[in-house]
DNA sequence: ATTAGCACTCGTCGAGTCCGAGTGCCAGGA
DNA sequence: TCCTGGCACTCGGACTCGACGAGTGCTAAT
């Protein structure tokens, strides 16, 4: 009936309002989209629209703009697009000979900030426990010494500790000794509690507790989330439908790893394919005017890639880009 | 004479408009910056200023404003400020607990941003050669595995190599072991000798090379060079006197790590305290709107650290916050 | 339910006007 | 020689005004 017709207008709105940057009215619509009516009935059906809260004109006398419900409405309409072949092929080449876990996020961030055309961002995979593999001392200055930890799981996780006091090289040595014998191939409990008893028995040794902390949060799975963007300047880019004051925020939020990190969670825990926030639907002050399209990725899916972009941006694109993306990186990430 | 007062014509000019953003007009400086003359003198000045260069009216009937020739010689005039207590502070209590050599980069750049309130640059110090102390090989499936390089002077490289064809359990072990009984303490051209004569004597194992190759490299001084920056947000913000459009090629440009590098390499090799580069100085079409200053540290002051803001910012500021934060992260990345 | 027609709204654009900040120059004074 | 007061001049910014036109909402007809 109409109510079909209504979300075709609606359709017709969005791709118009994305790809002029300008405001569409109903004689462009019933002249250039076929839809097989004239324009006093698309008035028709936009009044409707716009009661629904669905678009909105700036003034009168202007042509409908999306609301952030209308992005939403045809975001949850839309079938999964296909993504270019080209750029099928861009994603393979691009990341199949990065040479590290570093060297793959960095890669896959600015491939999908190419791609989209937009600011990508992407997490860092949050590996999962892991069995210890070697813990390397450096004895840096007098003072203090370098703990690497490298585990089972081909991660490296280093951090400098204070040595207290003077130690001298035959102890420091030892406890190198007894703290790869100690901890070699355990994880989880076990592993703590074979530290603790080490760590204990070690007199000689003040800051044998901070090694065995060290090395057991690495042993859980790395230190802290980390969030990576690249492509800052498609947000500046002229057209890009953000006014000049609303991008110095987003920046802001960017450089916020925090905050960015807990929208992601929130994101994540949506579980859908392909998840994405509109807008006000951000919850967040300096992403109001902007919108974020998110895919989980890695082992349990734990990890988050995304794009984030003015509010009006090419959705089904973005999303295609972005799924095809998560997909790759989870081959890789899983190996 | 009549040149000195120039001079300070020309500072004040300088001064007015970084801080007003705005031209300013002969009557105002006799007003407000007591220098004892009258407007009509000052005019005569500023006929002079302008016949030089230093200065330029944006249209009849405007004020001046400095041209980047008046910028750097306003600049070039300049004693070295003192940078104000607070901030002192704030480098001291902001950077002493980092926690490793990502940790003290990762917190300069930021700090640097917000003293200047501009985008901070920090290259990544080139560490000089130095000796291996450990290599652990990681497999990572059948095909692939990770090395890591711990050099004496705490530095941590990882990369992953193609196993090239099935390797078991047992030669794998012992080319861990005979790699780092070859590799341990040495440095140079005899570790690079050592690696040689062991890749080629190891006949069962192919991707001996490919580790070699790697240790070598790693042990020259890390892998490729890296910059990363802070503070994007600060460009776009409000009055920062950048118009709308010449933002995006500034981020490109940041983003861009080769075109940067270059630069901020040329300006090491002026070999001065900081070193500035105005606008057009940079030879870069993206950043002729910009200002960068930079000032060199780490050992033998191979590294950068530098702040980036338009022309129009506060040279004696942010001079004084670069020269002070490079200090400080000499000190540190010294021991 | 759709359409044609019509009156109405309101933002944009260009022309015209005014105002004032700031200048350059000149003649007179230390 | 250098500085100053005075004066005519320029020109951009802000404002007003009116015409234009895109786009709408409503109503009557199909």
């Amino acid at each position: 009936m109409s109510e079909e017709r209504r979300r075709a207008v609606l359709r017709a709105i969005v791709e118009g309002y994305v790809s002029t940057h300008e405001p569409v009215g109903s004689k462009a619509l019933a002249d250039a989209h076929s839809l097989g009516v004239s324009s006093a009935t698309i008035r028709n059906d936009m009044a409707i629209l716009e009661e629904e809260g669905l678009i909105a004109q700036p003034h009168t006398s202007a042509g409908r703009i999306p609301t952030d419900l209308g992005y939403r409405s045809f975001v949850d309409q839309l079938a999964a697009a296909a993504l270019p072949d080209a750029h099928k092929r861009a994603i393979g080449t691009f990341l199949s000979d990065a040479v590290d876990l570093n060297d793959v996020v960095e890669r896959s961030v600015r491939l999908l900030s190419q791609l989209t055309r937009q600011v990508a961002v992407v997490q860092y995979p949050s590996l999962r426990e892991s069995a210890i593999r070697r813990i390397e001392l450096v004895r840096m200055g007098a003072e203090h010494a370098l703990v690497v930890v490298v585990s089972a799981d081909a991660r490296v996780d280093q951090r400098t500790i204070a040595l207290g006091e003077a130690t001298s090289d035959e102890t420091f040595e030892r406890a190198v000794r007894e703290v790869n014998l100690t901890a070699e191939g355990l994880t989880g409990a076990r592993l703590e509690a074979a530290l603790t008893v080490w760590a204990a028995a070690a007199d000689q040794v003040p800051w044998a507790g901070a090694v065995a902390d060290f090395v057991v949060t690495a042993a859980r799975g790395g230190t802290v989330e980390r969030v990576v963007f690249a492509g800052a300047s498609n947000l500046a880019r002229q057209g890009s439908g953000l006014e000049a004051g609303t991008i110095a925020p987003v920046l802001e939020a960017l450089e916020e790893q925090v905050v960015l990190l807990r929208l992601l969670h929130e994101m994540a825990a949506e579980g859908d394919d392909v998840s994405v926030r509109i807008g006000a639907e951000t919850h967040l002050e300096a992403l109001s005017r902007t919108s974020i399209v998110a895919a989980a990725y890695g082992r349990d899916a734990s990890s988050l890639v995304g794009a984030l972009g003015p509010t009006r941006m090419d959705y089904p694109g973005t999303m295609a880009a972005v799924r095809a993306v998560a997909r790759y990186l989870s081959k890789v990430v899983e190996h």
